[in-house]
DNA sequence: CGAATAAACTTTAAGTATAAAATATTTTTG
DNA sequence: CAAAAATATTTTATACTTAAAGTTTATTCG
């Protein structure tokens, strides 16, 4: 009697393993990273990261949708980087619901050094992967997101 | 004057960029699941899952140390799964500092259904990749995370 | 033996995260 | 126009997370 081969179920999980595995570890490297290099952490890298992509700024519900993450921990960051001074919060004319998050010219300044070491870090971890193999994962990788981001628009 | 290729760090960050975003897209639907149809979170089915390998248990710093999280959210995580009765803390003969951490029954039998409804998820979501893509694309993210776990070693 | 060191855990403080409820403000509609 | 529905955000309650400090118990070694 043959050997039967291992339903494809149990490889997708080994591969979806190996995937959580190696994000965690280079994401866990990022945020010491930060923390000793910047005293910066993660949330608020993203936040800046957001913001630096929308001249103009981003209300605080379109920034909980860009990033994912609820709308109660966007105020807290923000609030954070606020108190920090890097962002600052403008009243939208129209709607007094509604406020726009802005870099500050210090976070600006703040943010641009912490993405190029941010890109360094990278750039070194990921290191074992050539050009061609970086911009095929990530290709392949995009369709992955696109049928996980249709789906649960369903 | 033609035009310059991009420097590999770019695409880097952005294969870096593809593969937070899936594994985050992938986990907060597996997060989302384990709590509608189980009322569990990922770190409870992480530690179950943990202590299911092991016969016998696991020390919590073993336990800390298998999943990579820190000493103190161990015991937070494994106090709640005590007081649902899915876990006992057992005593270690021999040494008081240190307990050893098992499955109860009820805790064996409640994760056997909880991983089977998570296989049965990731395979939906990764079902995309073919059998072979994803065993050669686990190959690879297992390179991945010998280079970065050598080099934290160093 | 006894002091110093190490090991196993827990506690604490601060930050991040979610879901759900609450608040305030528009917009829609009967 | 006023009640109802929808939006934008904050607050609350609970859980997870880490780093650092603290407690208790073991081990080492002078």
């Amino acid at each position: 009697m043959p050997e039967a081969h291992e339903p494809a179920s149990k490889d997708r999980l080994r591969l979806w393993l190996r995937l959580l595995k190696s994000t965690r570890l280079v994401e866990a490297e990022l945020r010491e990273n930060l923390r000793r290099e910047f005293g910066a952490t993660l949330p608020r890298f993203d936040v800046m990261a957001a913001l630096s992509r929308f001249d103009g700024g981003l209300k605080m519900s379109a920034l909980s949708g860009v990033l994912r993450v609820s709308n109660g921990n966007v105020t807290g960051i923000v609030d954070r980087l606020t108190d920090e001074g890097l962002v600052v919060r403008v009243p939208v004319p129209g709607d007094r619901r509604a406020s726009l998050v802005q870099l500050t010219d210090k976070g600006r300044a703040e943010f641009s050094r912490q993405a190029a070491a941010h890109e360094a870090w990278v750039d070194h971890m990921l290191g074992s992967f050539d050009q061609g193999e970086a911009v095929a994962l990530a290709a392949r990788l995009d369709g992955l997101v696109g049928t996980l981001t249709e789906e649960e628009d369903t």
